[in-house]
DNA sequence: TTGCGAAATGATAACGTTGTCATTCCGTTA
DNA sequence: TAACGGAATGACAACGTTATCATTTCGCAA
């Protein structure tokens, strides 16, 4: 009986107007006089009518959609997301995601593809690992792309935390206090994080003269953390411990403890990403706090903005924020 | 210089074929000549043809994406949306997402009205917490609309983690071990998970005769834990608790290890969501695991399976999982 | 060669909007 | 009353696909 999809037609045809004078009731009220638009405004009531979208954005050439390719979902993921979907729902866009995941090796030239099939005026790539073509990959000329990574691209626009620079702060914030070295507790080897945050610390010591000793490899959890904190108990040189997120301070702090040593009276420990705090009640570990939420927002925003230019290119750094509390022990005093 | 875009009528002329051949080489390329295809390929590449989602999907009457709304993110919302994409990737849709956040009340029929104007087949609604309209709220009858939530709903179908019953079993695995009694932090009061474990946990004691206690209190984060262990410490008849999430119970046991109890030996305690183990080295705590992937999984294929009969309604509970560790003592031994 | 049937291709009409331009309406002024 | 002008409305084409149905081409048997 229902007629499967109710058209401007339909609602014009049902108000006794044309199907131009409906368009105006949707896109330039004020256009139209008050008596036509309610008379159309209850016939779009009685007949349930929505604009079709596919016709809608055919006609327009455009969609109001962002895309966003995700490939590899990962913990700070969830607050980039939210930025995402904020930026975007502020400036009127949706979001059109995929995921181009599995155990295939995946490229940036498939997810572009599978995009360009899609309802976007523009994409994000959120690439938290290595891809064989990143260096060769070329976007399309007329869709805006935007790729989360701390390296850098030849021709598309970059956003990204500032690891590296993170690294470098908390390593200084240790020299800055008196200790002579510090040493590193890594994560997962394939990720770029963990190179980026090992980066920095490396370019930090170096700056100083000072030989980086060996990066303990941790897996991102607690128990690697633990077990490099075992092996550093023992290094009578090692005062000050910057792990690569959290979970593996706090692995390393245990395992001093466990050793007998105090944190900080014996050693220092800084983390990263500061989420201890939901976890252990009274957390006295100081950290570095990446702001992703600000990252995801900024990603969008430069989507936007280079709407009109796709070529145009540009790199965002999000600066990280160290959170101090009481792990660190100042050697000067 | 460029044509701004490439239709599939440029494409013809460039390969000397018509229009519809090379529609026929992208939707049915065995029914087109070999040598015929190759022109158009050629043509296709050389001038960089995309197909035209809007003209596509008007033509068909249908986008190949589902709709999800978010409304909160929270903490297992991560693995949720990775088990959505992935079962999209799987069945051949993209994600269209919205987030309909903010201050504002929000509602299902603002996030319907506005789902409805975006490219959608079908729409999933990440509902965490009570809104308004709840029970009142009916879906577009030619969109097949999936909840994720606890509550039941008169008219859509929804999924949701079988909150309730894995509290229930937490509760049980208690009393089965000879506990006479079991104390509860919650979580955010407004939080639904929060309320369903609540709820598990009184049904589980009442349907043994046992007289809740008082629940305390909590916000989810280990502080909260921490200063309810401070209180239950105190009860010489508490011996088990159950925490809303993994952080508080870490903060109980804390707490009552700071006032010189043991745990299992003094006091036994079961936490939600099994993570404390990134983060505490060798973790002891047992803990109710729920699958959010799955649940993710389960409402795509809900929605999708529903495509040709929006009006179907169902309700899909997806168990939780007890992941035993050493925090709980047999006191029947 | 011719004729035939199947395979390959093409002409044309939709799908439901918005933009362009023409037309009608209505209140105001001469 | 007639003429005017701006506001309100309408007719029609276009966006780039796919579906329907007609037409051409081709290989093969007669």
């Amino acid at each position: 009986m229902d007629k499967k999809n109710v058209s401007m037609n339909d609602v014009a045809v049902a108000a006794g107007v044309s199907l131009k004078t409906v368009s105006r009731v949707i896109n330039e009220p004020d256009s139209v006089r008050e008596s036509t638009r309610d008379k159309v405004h209850s016939a779009m009531e009685a007949l349930g009518f929505r604009t079709n979208f596919a016709a809608r954005s055919l006609k327009l050439g455009r969609y109001g959609c962002i895309g966003v390719a995700l490939f590899h979902l990962s913990g700070g993921a969830v607050d980039m997301i939210d930025g995402i979907a904020d930026a975007a729902e502020e400036r009127g866009f949706a979001l059109t995601m995929i995921k181009k995941c599995g155990g295939e090796k995946m490229t940036l030239a498939d997810a572009a593809r599978r995009m360009s099939q899609l309802p976007v005026d523009g994409m994000i790539f959120n690439l938290r690992q290595m891809v064989d073509d990143f260096d060769s990959f070329e976007a399309p000329k007329d869709l805006k792309t935007v790729i989360i990574t701390p390296m850098e691209h030849p021709t598309c626009s970059t956003v990204s935390d500032d690891q590296e620079g993170g690294a470098r702060m908390a390593c200084e914030y240790f020299l800055n206090r008196g200790h002579k070295n510090v040493y590193f507790v890594s994560g997962k080897e394939e990720s770029l994080s963990s190179q980026c945050r090992m980066k920095g610390w490396r370019a930090a010591l170096e700056a100083r003269g000072i030989e980086p000793p060996e990066p303990l490899q941790g897996d991102w959890n607690a128990d690697s953390g633990y077990a490099a904190g075992l092996v550093l108990a023992d290094k009578p040189d090692c005062t000050a411990v910057l792990a690569a997120n959290d979970c593996m301070a706090n692995g390393v702090m245990m395992a001093l403890r466990d050793k007998g040593l105090s944190v900080p009276d014996d050693v220092s420990v800084i983390g990263f990403d500061d989420e201890l705090y939901k976890t252990i009640p009274n957390s006295i570990l100081t950290s570095v706090k990446f702001r992703h939420r600000e990252l995801g927002i900024r990603a969008l925003n430069e989507v936007v903005a280079g709407l009109e230019s796709p070529s145009s290119r540009s790199r965002t750094l999000v600066s990280g924020v160290l959170v101090e509390r009481s792990s660190v022990k100042d050697l000067r005093a």
